[in-house]
RNA sequence: CAGGGCGUAGUUCAGUUGGUAGAAUGCUAGGUUCGGGACUUAGAGGUCGGGAGUUCAAGUCUCCCCGCCCUGACCA
């Protein structure tokens, strides 16, 4: 491809709305241009990459034992009313109506409507079992679009869907699925991390996130260097040890707390350290409030309190419900005297032991001091709804957590027989029973993972494809194409690279020199052959992307050197190496 | 959705007490250059997000919409 044929408008100021560097670079580059918040044109270099992307995974999963089909985005609202999930996804998802207001929803995620695909079709034991892949495009209303591709509104994604008569075939192509992702991350040659992970809405079991490492990712993971043990944020669980000194039970006492609603303004107004407070949040779901305990110094985990309460409908109460149902600010809600039907009481277990703490008063401007468990308020439930953090006891080998930061390219379900049971998918074993399927569903987030690797393969002057993803290999810098040596020279270059079936990229601008190798950076090439003065004297230079250094090379002999050179960078070639 | 901010040339941004719409960059044409966004001359390009209002006069003041960005318990 010629640059001057190519449609690729490149940008020297970062745009106004740029949030991080994946973003400025594609919009830069010009591989991507935002139409609206989180949706995207891919313009011909992004959607190259975007189609090498989509080969690798679509090679893994058919390796994988996978198949290939297309099910539809608009779908009908009745079969995710039969899943609950019309109201469990709820305002995540794009709603329209046809001309006879019948609802539709532009599809979230697809099992629903692969469960209805396969229900009264796949019936039979023998024929399983099946595994089923599309690669689509989804929508999600995200509350905020953010972050260019990696939290868009309108995305690619890979979902691939098995079924099974048992839980050990279900087993067997998790573990081959999972591996098909780390060949997958591999072959575009990123480093990650395979992380036990919250299953949130879609539900299920076993679950496994794949997160590449990137500084600016959103997911955050805790690790431990000891024993290996990896989770997400949402998931990580630790040893929870707590120890708090004996004290003689103090009378409960009322103070006066006037416009102190946070934790550290209580801490500071009373003097008292926020270990000895307990911090009370109220949130509303199907069935009435939940009222979470947790000391004041601590962080709850709502995908913890979701899974523990299974609601995931749940959502911080609204500060005028409070006001309505409790008489209330939300900053001095508190457990003591709420002996109500629809509330129930879920404990940290950072409190357990606890004494001579302050909660709130639930009355404005009020807070009790010295309240204690049992005898001022019973807890419904213990259960672990910390938010884990860096330096907490690893919940294997008790040692400390690290923190690292990463961005989730994919994730693998056990989702069991939710699904299957919810929707009446059965099929007849041996014994002519009808039984639910087992499932799995494996999603891919192909239009995210183009982001993904520009967060960990970047430098200051743009971004560094891999081979496996590079819209093109090679470029050829011609210097000056008014000089007829320099231009013919490049011109039988890039007629025998495409000869040899090399996605060669000839800039043929005409352009200053230093707007020329700007833009062959920022584009992210792996190899640029630059052609100028060099010439004359029959030489090339060989620059790998990755690298300060230039090599000069001789092309007297008939580019035999030249060829020899790019194939051995093709083959080499590793953008985390930089030096 | 809540709270905050911003909408002016393709892009990044200035625009004073209300008084003829600006710069840089990009684009077009010419000239000089040709190894890290080079220099120079000329030119095109804007119903100032939309609507209503106040005023002799609105980019500027008021109101209502719309869009975008940031913070928030969202997730491929």
């Amino acid at each position: 491809m010629r640059f001057t044929k190519l449609y690729a408008p490149t940008i020297k100021e970062a745009p106004a709305d740029s949030d991080l560097i994946s973003y400025e670079y594609l919009v830069r580059g010009g591989f991507i241009r935002k139409v609206a918040a989180g949706i995207f044109t891919y313009l011909p270099l992004g959607n190259r990459v975007l189609q090498k992307i989509t080969q690798i995974v679509r090679e893994e999963m058919d390796n994988a034992g996978c198949q290939e089909l297309l099910m539809p985005i608009a779908q009908p609202a009745n079969i995710w009313k039969e899943s609950g999930r019309w109201d469990d996804y709820g305002p995540e998802m794009m709603k329209l109506q046809d001309r006879h207001n019948r609802a539709f929803t532009l599809g979230p995620t697809h099992e629903e409507m692969i469960t209805v695909t396969v229900k009264n079709e796949l019936v039979s034991y023998k024929e399983l079992p099946k595994n089923l892949y599309q690669i689509n495009t989804k929508y999600r209303d995200e509350i905020r679009p953010r972050f260019g591709l990696l939290r868009a509104r309108e995305f690619i994604m890979k979902d691939a869907y098995s079924f099974h008569t048992d839980e050990a075939s279900l087993d067997e192509t998790y573990n081959q699925m999972y591996k098909a992702y780390e060949k997958i991350l591999e072959r575009m040659g990123l480093d990650y991390m395979a992380v036990e992970a919250d299953s949130g809405a879609i539900g299920g079991s076993d679950t496994h996130e794949f997160v590449i490492l990137a500084e600016n990712g959103e997911s955050s993971l805790l690790t431990c260097k000891t024993c290996g043990y990896k989770a997400t944020d949402e998931r990580a669980e630790y040893k929870a040890d707590y120890h708090y000194p004996q004290e003689q039970m103090i009378e409960r006492q009322e103070v006066s707390t006037p416009d102190q609603k946070t934790i550290e303004q209580i801490s500071e107004y009373l003097n008292v350290d926020k270990k000895k407070i307990v911090k009370s949040l109220l949130f509303k779901g199907r069935e009435g409030y939940i009222l979470a305990l947790i000391r004041g110094d601590l962080e709850i985990n709502f995908a913890k309190l979701k899974a523990h309460v299974g609601d995931q409908t749940l959502e911080l109460a609204q500060p005028e419900d409070v006001l309505t149902d409790f008489g209330t600010p939300i900053g001095f809600i508190g457990p003591v005297g709420l002996n109500r039907e629809d509330v129930k009481i879920v404990g940290d277990l950072s409190v357990r032991g606890l004494t001579n703490f302050v909660t709130g008063a639930m009355k404005q401007d009020a807070h009790f001091i010295h309240t204690n468990l049992e005898r001022d308020f019973q807890v419904d439930g213990w259960h672990d709804i910390k938010m884990v953090t860096k330096g907490d006891a690893c919940p294997v080998c008790s040692n400390p957590l690290d923190e690292t930061r990463g961005i989730e390219m994919g994730q693998v379900f056990k989702l069991g027989q939710k699904y299957s049971k919810s929707l009446g998918a059965n099929f007849t074993d041996e014994s002519g029973q009808q039984l639910p399927f087992h499932m799995g569903c494996y999603g891919w987030g192909i239009s995210r993972s183009i982001a993904g690797v520009v967060e960990q393969l970047h430098d200051e002057n743009g971004i560094l494809w891999p081979i496996s993803l590079a819209p093109y290999h090679i470029i050829i810098t011609l210097i000056n194409p008014k000089n007829e040596e320099q231009s013919e020279a490049a011109e039988t270059i890039y007629n025998l690279l495409k000869e040899k079936g090399e996605e060669v990229l000839l800039d043929d601008r005409e352009n200053s020199p230093g707007s020329k190798f700007k833009d062959a950076d920022l584009i992210g090439i792996p190899i640029r052959v630059t052609v100028g003065r060099g010439v004359k004297k029959s030489k090339v230079e060989l620059k790998l992307r990755n690298d300060t250094q230039k090599r000069e090379i001789d092309i007297s002999d008939g580019f035999e050197e030249l060829l020899k050179e790019i194939k051995k960078a093709k083959e080499t070639y590793d953008p985390r190496n930089t030096k």
